[in-house]
DNA sequence: GGGGAAGGTCTGTTCACTGAACCTACGCCG
DNA sequence: CGGCGTAGGTTCAGTGAACAGACCTTCCCC
């Protein structure tokens, strides 16, 4: 299913993508992916999730060919995107632009996204102005803007994307981890 | 809210773009906008979607500034998009690049997105390969593809969509309507 | 003034999300 | 060995939203 009900009868393109990925939480999940998260407790930290949504999500999106779950130790699964996973880049660099024009913060946008090859901005479409291209996933590099806060959020994986790196690259989560005084909500 | 338990604390604007647009029903009503249609009633045989929460979403995307409510006649409205809501065309058009690529039927692409002042199909980007601009909502001609499919629901908002038009224009309903020997659920 | 369409509201039921508690396996440390 | 912490879950009661279907009101047309 997808929302409840699913659009099964919907002869379109978007509902048949909605229902993949229309659920509740599933874009976040698939968000966090990109930024590098990968494993269940650092999912639940960041996305505020409860427990057994995550879980269910998480196998959801294994079964229908977006993550791929591997055991790094016995017992320990982390997730990767699969090639059909990182195929939705398009989608959530377009909700991330949406969202950062009709709501960013007065101090400007909360993240950037530039082509990691020549170290350019991409533009709204995703493309690459200097050369002309639309990166794929991996190589685009993401830092924070202007509008990036702290304040709002402050657990270990926000404070790992407060340096700059690669999309789909895991997250340097040792040093946030051994700074973090206290885990605030 | 937008999925029950609003995003508020996820500082990132992916979460800002669903706290408006990711509720159940929400994208699959703006792009019935994208597609013409207008009225409560057009939106209810198309969308096979409960009254209440017809007019729950459209009552929300009205208060969000994405749709306009005009009477037409007392006590009859339709629903426009506003600019805020034509600004989510990327958003659309991607999600529907995307599930035609991962779904489509054996028969091939349900829809086909073209440039309408030049004629030519747009690639995945959205962009016009002959013009190299990614053309507005208004300049996009929308017809069916090989793998479209009456069978599947055949109401009149379907069937209407069967001739080619342009997105945001009303749809001509009126011919479609008077075909109607029975309305297939 | 009867019938039909448009655009809703109301109601009972089902279903999914939520939050919190609980559970198991592993690793480390003394 | 025994205890503690962490990772990655599962279970369960409570709640709120979605669902289907009946009902209602206003307008229009004959």
């Amino acid at each position: 299913m997808a929302l409840g009900k699913d659009y099964e009868l919907q002869d379109c393109p978007v509902a048949r993508a909605l229902e993949l990925v229309g659920e509740r939480w599933t874009i976040l999940v698939i968000r966090d992916c990109f930024l590098g998260v990968r494993r269940f407790s650092d999912f639940l930290v960041h996305l505020d999730i409860p427990r057994a949504v995550l879980t269910n999500r998480l196998e959801r999106l294994v079964t229908e060919g977006m993550l791929e779950r591997r055991e790094y130790s016995p017992g320990r699964s982390e997730y990767l995107l699969t090639d059909r996973g990182r195929s939705l880049w398009p989608i959530l660099h377009s909700l991330a632009e949406w969202g950062d024009q009709q709501a960013a913060p007065r101090a400007g946008r909360r993240r950037l996204f530039a082509h990691a090859e020549c170290g350019t901005d991409l533009d709204a479409a995703g493309v690459c102005p200097r050369c002309g291209v639309v990166p794929d996933a991996g190589d685009v590099e993401i830092r924070p803007g202007p509008g990036a806060d702290l304040a709002l959020r402050n657990d270990r994986v926000t404070r790992a994307l407060f340096r700059p790196h690669r999309i789909l690259q895991p997250l340097d989560l040792t040093t946030a981890r051994s700074t973090a005084s206290s885990e605030v909500s």
